[in-house]
DNA sequence: AAAAATTATACAATCGATTGGATATTATCG
DNA sequence: CGATAATATCCAATCGATTGTATAATTTTT
């Protein structure tokens, strides 16, 4: 069975395809009475428009591509959760894919996505993106573009819907610090990206603020994984014994280290208190439960599709970058029953 | 900027564009020089085809439609991951769209689908699907369909990747028994979706081939939320204080039941041994750790979109469902250290 | 060098819908 | 009733690529 077009309901009514066309579109040159004929006879042929056809007219596509690092990390998987229902809401397609977190990849996903002629394109970006020649490519044609969490910083007039990762990381450690942390470690992923420099900063600003000084030996730089954690806490552990607070810079490290202090005598939070970032949902189940930084991945990736279709339905509109507010959740990792315990030590 | 089309490049080097269009499909139809004129004047103007134009006229899109429940489930994300792997190998692209358990939008997208004529579809239905109109709709318009995991099976001739979920409840349950369980309880799902009436069945089987009696009593019926096992066995536990083992249709009741044993004075798993399904991410975080059945996700969605694409490229293949074998893995939360523990008692 | 065979390119229709302008039909009014 | 206005429909070009057939250009054969 082949699909019926708007000639054959055309030909059967003996009308002409461009008023069959604008019956279907509801417009006000056609006659109620023709509309009325036009949709009874689509249904009876079981027509579909043919959107391949109708977007090559109007040179649209009505998808948004996105872009991200992984979909399964729980992060982007609610990120494009928020998307999706924003796209639905608007009647705009979605077509993910994954970097992979390699550049390359990035590279062709985004190529793949002009020849499709996506109407926008929302990215965050892989490890290896330090250049960014596909993006500016983007600006270039004129296909708008939102950055959502990981930002390519090197690109003029770009928006991007970020996580004030400052805020949060400066909340976390200072939480450690009310709770009676006076030697606290830091452990922070790869460098070049802004969120982990962030992060990185607002754990100094804290320590700064409450006249602590900044040991660059009590920070750890890895790629996050459990195994990075618990490695990086047996370092540290055995070199410093006298630490009592360590910030992680994302859940599954701080869980990596719980597991390595769990194994010495070392009870958390009485003589360490933990705290990570992202609110995984990792980190209600950990034992003890870990206080966390919360990045709603759902409202992020939800705010930055609606930004996006606000510029594609409006090329003018000019949209600064929006930065989200943390949440911090004080849970039992970091919650000492006496506050400012150590003061007096 | 706007873009370069093939007759722009026709224009500059004063040829036809069907002699464009053959250079750059590589067509053994125009000389090599004319490629390489080609080729160069493309660059030269930043060419980029236009997809849609060239699907219309071939009538196909390069796209897979995938429909799945709730992509921030962590099964479903892994299985996308695999769709993606298989689809980008083979040149697809995925539009994902999520039914959030409705049926009404489950039909809604795969109207889109249609609309947007997608190659194929990919789709594991939603928990309402108890009616298939939309399903067998693709069917007759030769739209190929392959279901994962959830499959509505009141359709003929209908393609699906599943896991041997029967299998994986019997050998759990087995688990418990050769643990020395003998009074088990069953966490069990919606029994209008056919994995979990599956694996209630396996639960009878190894009842019944170690001449356990089975008793309606101990199986409770929920959406397998963490609440609902805390509060499921709460219930059970007021009542049958003496049951021995639980097996959990999934790792989140499991994780909400082993949360109310913990607060009893309950150890797990010498007094009850506990056994989860899915394998997800949490049960390794949980203490003790969970035991589960591995469902592996990735190679599900990876075999489902491969099996898609046979179809797309060949509409005689005729492909027979496929049954992928659950792994059992145990963990502390079944494993007693003398085996057959409770025998004797 | 003419005829035949081979190779390269040009022409034109097509995919299915949209859209500005032209034409036909109906309604309104003097 | 004829002229004008308003409404409804039709015509034809268009979006950008693909593809069967026809023609032109080149090479091979005799």
């Amino acid at each position: 069975m082949k699909k019926a077009t708007i000639h054959e309901i055309a030909k059967a009514l003996n009308i002409d395809s461009s008023t069959v066309s604008r019956a279907l579109n509801n417009s006000e040159r056609v006659a109620q009475k023709t509309k009325e004929k036009v949709a009874k006879k689509a249904k009876e042929l079981g027509y579909r428009p043919n959107l391949l056809a109708s977007n090559l007219r109007q040179n649209k596509s009505n998808t948004i591509g996105v872009v991200i690092p992984r979909i399964s990390r729980y992060f982007f998987s609610t990120t494009i959760a928020g998307i999706e229902e924003a796209a639905f809401a608007a009647g705009f397609n979605v077509i993910i894919s994954q970097s992979l977190e390699q550049l390359e990849r990035e590279k062709k996903i985004i190529n793949n996505f002009v020849s499709n002629r996506v109407d926008g394109v929302l990215i965050s970006i892989s490890l290896e993106t330090q250049e960014g020649t596909h993006l500016e490519y983007l600006q270039k044609i004129g296909t708008p573009l939102v950055f959502f969490d990981r930002h390519y910083a090197g690109l003029d007039n770009s928006v991007a819907i970020l996580l004030n990762d400052y805020k949060g990381a400066y909340d976390a450690t200072q939480n450690l610090i009310n709770n009676g942390s006076r030697k606290i470690a830091h452990f922070t992923g790869p460098q070049i990206m802004e969120i982990y420099k962030n992060r990185l900063n607002g754990y100094k600003l804290a320590l700064e603020e409450n006249n602590l000084s900044y040991d660059p030996d009590l920070v750890m730089s890895s790629n996050l994984m459990k195994e990075d954690g618990f490695l990086m806490m047996k370092q540290l552990y055995e070199k410093h014994p006298d630490i009592d607070g360590l910030f992680s810079a994302n859940d599954e490290a701080a869980y990596g280290a719980i597991r390595y202090l769990k194994s010495q005598v070392c009870r958390i939070p009485e003589d360490i208190a933990v705290i990570g970032f992202s609110n995984d949902p990792l980190s209600e189940v950990i034992e003890p439960v870990l206080s966390s930084i919360d990045q709603s991945g759902f409202e992020m990736g939800k705010i930055a599709c609606e930004v996006l279709i606000k510029n594609i339905n409006d090329p003018d509109h000019k949209q600064e970058t929006i930065v989200l507010e943390p949440k911090l959740l004080e849970r039992e990792s970091s919650k000492r029953k006496t506050k400012m315990a150590k003061v007096d030590q």
